[in-house]
RNA sequence: GGGCGCGUAGCUCAAUUGGCAGAGCAACUGACUCUUAAUCAGUAGGUUGAAGGUUCGAUUCCUUCCGCGCUCACCA
């Protein structure tokens, strides 16, 4: 027997000492009366003196009844401290064989690091000043059958980290902290959006035709109807078809896939916020982003400036310049900036995008890498489109909105030849969008940004992976937990 | 897909030129009624990612495979 199901059937063993003790390992329902965030917060500054008059004149006043999960066990002869967690707080128990009743000891002596427990007890301080709960009656909530990694090193094996979230969660604090950012961040943009009169939508995942990027789609298959389908690749072309419905300010906060590498800045599936607002344009789109911008780094660390990376980005203060600027910018002396398609896009790539790290808005891209823009009416090679660029990374990309059937009928079909040469990512051709233009589309200004990228920067993660609470990895062989588990029986 | 690197006990890590696979934590037994990385004494725990090869002998060298990381390409 291998010492992992060796520890295995100590643990089931356990569970049934638990139950011979009367209790319950698993399924019970515990009402606690407070959180220890809620715990910790209000006796955060109360001294040991305190706690002890207030239970003095009144033994309810600092009485709990608390869960948490075990994060270590300090036993000592006929007393100890347990150490639990819930929430962002931990704090620790302190149990002695003269103040519970023989079971609840009984129990406490076979208490793993793990297991979910709750108790009642009154707040006080123990002779160090640490804010303690003196455990009058425990109660068992859920036994832990593996063993937790260990408490100091914590776990850093990143594979494992990724593949079982739920264990980097839980002995990982700062882990935890990331992803209530990364909550408070998308928050703050349904709140921001929301107070701009914008509606939420929820467009089709699964397309019969994939565009508004340019990128290689999954392909799955409906049975019944028996079509092949595409994973959207951007939801852009029906919420366009929203505003031609007359809903004149629709976002989506969800998920686009697209079947291309995997890097520190690309996962298959990642999540997009778009938005698109009727009867604005691309320069409004500018302001808003300056403005989702600074309220979501507000939200996420209380502040416009951020640490990433080595780096201090200004969330509050971004610059524009045109992608003819930045190449002329940044390019070595003598490089020809006054250039366009193609050509211009390739000099911004190997000398600007790298060095864009304070959030940077670049506008006026080639008509030919974007389908879907208005031209500027003052110079038809360019395009009225912007990207933000942060940290060398792609965060957000909007335009005023091409709402010319024939012009856009035009574009598609420059895509048709470019496919035709090669680009198996150039776009395809969609009638029925083409269609809904021609029923007359408002002006309008839209954008995407890279929610992952964005809570990124926001958190200090150079990696999209730490940003994703289950990162797409290669399935793992065997674990046998099942097999594990039926041994047990 | 290419290049480079990594994979040792449940976890974090050692192992000298190729020479008996080790430690801490976790686990188990015992002591201890204010500890907090509790402490102290003892016990047990290994297909060194997998398969093959070279060798008297392989964690170590070679080949293939699996997984992960970094990087390049791709990702307008």
């Amino acid at each position: 027997m291998s010492l992992e199901q060796d520890l295995l059937a100590q643990r089931h063993a356990r569970v049934r000492e638990i139950e011979a003790l009367g209790f319950k390992p698993y399924g019970q329902r515990f009402d606690f009366t407070q959180t220890l965030d809620q715990i910790v917060a209000t006796h955060l500054s109360a001294t040991g003196e305190e706690l002890e008059a207030a239970r003095a004149v009144s033994p309810t006043g600092v009485s709990v009844k608390a869960c948490g999960r075990i994060q270590t066990v300090r036993r000592m002869g006929k007393a100890g401290f347990v150490t639990v967690q819930q929430g962002n707080s931990r704090i620790q128990l302190y149990i002695r064989k003269d103040a519970v009743a023989e079971n609840d000891y009984a129990l406490y002596q076979i208490l793993d690091a793990g297991d979910i427990i709750g108790c009642d007890g009154y707040v006080f301080r123990t002779r160090t000043g640490e804010l303690s709960i003196h455990v009058e009656r425990l109660y068992f909530l859920s036994k832990i059958l593996l063993t937790l990694p260990e408490k100091f090193h914590g776990l850093e094996d990143i594979e494992i980290r990724y593949r079982q979230r739920y264990l980097d969660l839980i002995v990982n604090p700062d882990v935890r902290q990331v992803f209530l950012k990364r909550a408070k961040i998308i928050g703050s943009l349904r709140r921001q959006l929301e107070a701009h009169d914008f509606i939420e939508v929820e467009t089709p995942m699964m397309q019969p035709l994939y565009g508004g990027a340019a990128a290689r789609p999954f392909v799955t298959h409906h049975n019944t109807l028996d079509i092949d389908l595409y994973m959207r690749i951007a939801p852009e072309l029906y919420l366009k078809r929203l505003t031609v419905g007359g809903l004149d300010r629709v976002y989506e906060i969800n998920r686009n896939f697209r079947n291309e590498g995997v890097s520190f800045k690309h996962n298959p599936e990642f999540t997009m916020l778009e938005f698109y607002q009727a009867y604005s344009n691309y320069q409004g789109m500018i302001e808003l982003t300056r403005e989702l911008l600074r309220e979501a780094a507000l939200a996420a660390n209380g502040a416009t400036v951020c640490e990433y990376q080595g780096h201090q980005l200004d969330f509050g203060n971004i610059q524009t310049m045109t992608m003819q600027e930045a190449v002329r910018e940044f390019a070595p002396a003598g490089t020809d900036w006054n250039v366009a398609g193609h050509e211009l896009v390739h000099k911004f790539e190997q000398y600007c995008e790298p060095n864009l790290i304070q959030p940077t808005i670049i506008c006026d891209h080639p008509v030919e890498i974007s389908p879907l823009a208005m031209r500027k009416p003052e110079d038809p090679r360019f395009t009225e489109r912007f990207e933000m660029f942060i940290a060398g990374m792609e965060v957000a990309n909007a335009f005023t909105e091409l709402n010319d059937p024939q012009e856009q009928r035009r574009r598609f079909e420059m895509q048709l030849e470019a496919r035709e040469k090669g680009d198996d990512e150039a776009h395809r051709l969609d009638e029925d969008y083409l269609r809904a233009l021609s029923y007359g589309m408002p002006p309008a200004g839209g954008e995407g940004i890279g929610v992952d990228r964005l809570t990124m920067l926001l958190t200090d993660n150079r990696s999209i992976r730490d940003v994703i609470l289950f990162p797409l990895l290669r399935p793992e062989s065997d674990i046998g937990m099942a097999a594990k588990l039926r041994a047990l029986e």
